[in-house]
DNA sequence: GATCTATAATGAATCGATTCAACCCGCCGA
DNA sequence: TCGGCGGGTTGAATCGATTCATTATAGATC
């Protein structure tokens, strides 16, 4: 049924080995051949079988990349960013989506081992580390990406939530707002309960200000929206002056559910900040502020990382790049309108 | 370095078909030998090599998804569909972003061939269809999404566009407009050629009424916002006073470039629709009207008759699966607010 | 002409899981 | 006692591309 090297062989009169040789490294068969191995292979419409290929080399030319939530914006520009320095090196980005459940996480890590790709890029939910310590045990080194880790063993490529959060609460404070409370979840999430204590620190700073907590269960637009209406639904004196959400999915539900039936004005009875600064946010019924991520490159650097790591095997030196948020004002704590 | 079934069955003290069928086939075992083999499986910490497997089965488990842009959360939600329902039957969904480039479309269908995937979905660009009867010719079926096809040869999902866009027009007819302008490309897209032509449809049966065609270069919301600048930097006479977006990224863009300075109103000077109704839209400046698709259920269906059409071979029926598109009214075209 | 070098081409061995024809062995029925 | 049956198990053959030690050829040098 399928062609194979041997049938192009055959055609151009050659042996398999050089048939192999004109594919993997032409500059060691002559021009003719070259060409005539070629003419054979178009003739014949030879596809390579990539298995047989990655079975010889005992590896696949794959990254896996497990991301918390394929359809958030930020994610699916963190994997445009790997997906592009994998492609300048000639790896292709299998990814998989968590959708921050462990049982998922683990279907992916599995499938991707028993892939044997080249290495993994995760972002990771709960305590993923010691699957990942056995991954890299078995040679395929990982990279967290979105979230820094103290574990030496690893790299990281992830923005400074802490003080992220830190900028957010801060600037809910000089807008003079007190009564913060801070939406997000699942606390599972490094990332989340970084942003949480960043907060608490700009808080603490500051008399008289407090903080309270609302958790959810994901960082969802569907979250967003049960946590607004639940603040929506309280007595007008019980709510909060500002809030800072833990992504910007979550402060778009809020953005929606807060201003239902015109209940509450954003950002005069409340201001909201969210993070990531995703596309959308600049077009929200009332743009949001939030603290931007580099997402694209974080795709990139962790990409980077894996692949000098997967090259240089155990005198790798891992490291921990960590980038510095941003913080951008928009209407919805008040900044004027861009 | 890695374990492999040899090592597995010298441990367990039985031959590698029996490992192979403790995995496969574990009812051609017997209950003690099951056990033993995956104790030695457990304490070698066995993981299978899934590209010997697949080069025995002649095909991967996998199926290729090509999709224009991941970025768009009608694609990544029409991924989630599929990726259910391949899921359901042990099928693994790769997913590659064309961009809207021939180039690299052609590379992920490439890519798909060498590792023989089972089947191939894809949102085409331009025409695609020869090199997919090149893939069928080879034993790779594939199914069109979001795009329908009068070519007999392929199974297709998608939706009604020219309904939609009929659908979009009349309505903004319905509300009083006549100057209507159509913003959308590239018209390589047969959704945006198809909504074009029935916005004009629905313009004809209107005396009176006119519909400019504003092309851009891609679905984005970049392209949007280009657009906007354009038509905000005409004299007031000279802009239309509604606007159909090929789809909502275009229509996010465009509303903000429009709204900036406060130069234009939506809806009072220039009412506006998008297509594809996507989690944002509600949330946007103007909550957005829109042309609303079942997007999952596309990526689902087609994953479905992809299957069916890989089990049945030569002897399948192709078929077209048409779904009808729904209006969704809000404020961008002087609905209410919800 | 003999010797050496560089360049091309060869093809058997290899990667690891799966398959399948052959085999083993205990047991039943004749 | 023997043939037959069938559940378990075996292990060589297989998939297809790549590798590498070996061989062949042409050209250069003395």
């Amino acid at each position: 049924m399928s062609v194979n090297v041997r049938d192009v062989a055959a055609l151009a009169a050659v042996s398999v080995g050089t048939v192999s040789n004109v594919m993997n490294h032409p500059d060691k068969v002559s021009p003719i051949t070259v060409a005539r191995v070629q003419d054979a292979i178009k003739s014949l419409g030879f596809v390579r079988n990539d298995a047989a290929r990655q079975l010889r080399a005992g590896h696949s030319t794959s990254l896996g990349l497990v991301v918390l939530d394929a359809a958030n914006p930020f994610f699916a520009e963190l994997a445009r960013g790997a997906e592009n320095r994998a492609m300048e090196e000639g790896f292709t980005v299998l990814v998989g989506n968590s959708d921050e459940k462990p049982e998922r996480e683990a279907l992916y890590l599995d499938l991707f081992e028993e892939q044997r790709v080249h290495g993994v890029l995760i972002a990771p939910f709960g305590d993923a580390i010691p699957r990942l310590e056995q991954l890299k045990a078995r040679g395929t080194p990982a990279v967290l990406v979105d979230r820094g880790v103290d574990h030496p063993g690893f790299s990281s490529v992830s923005v400074d939530d802490e003080a992220g959060g830190y900028l957010a609460a801060e600037h809910l404070l000089s807008i003079g707002r007190r009564r913060l409370a801070f939406v997000g979840g699942s606390m599972q999430l490094r990332q989340v309960v970084d942003r949480l204590a960043g907060a608490q620190r700009a808080v603490a700073e500051v008399a008289g200000a407090s903080l309270e907590v609302i958790e959810t269960d994901s960082l969802t637009v569907r979250a967003g929206r049960e946590a607004g209406d639940d603040i929506r639904n309280r007595a007008a004196a019980d709510r909060p002056d500002a809030i800072f959400a833990a992504n910007d999915l979550l402060a778009m539900g809020l953005l929606q559910a807060l201003m239902k039936n015109a209940t509450v004005s954003v950002p005069g009875d409340i201001a909201l900040i969210g993070y990531d600064d995703i596309a959308f946010a600049e077009a929200a019924v009332v743009p949001l502020s939030s603290i931007r991520q580099p997402s694209e490159l974080i795709g990139y650097t962790a990409v980077q990382l894996l692949l000098r790591e997967a090259e240089d095997g155990a005198d790798f030196v891992h490291e921990q790049v960590l980038f510095q948020p941003e913080l951008i004002v928009r209407e919805s704590t008040g900044g004027r309108a861009s």
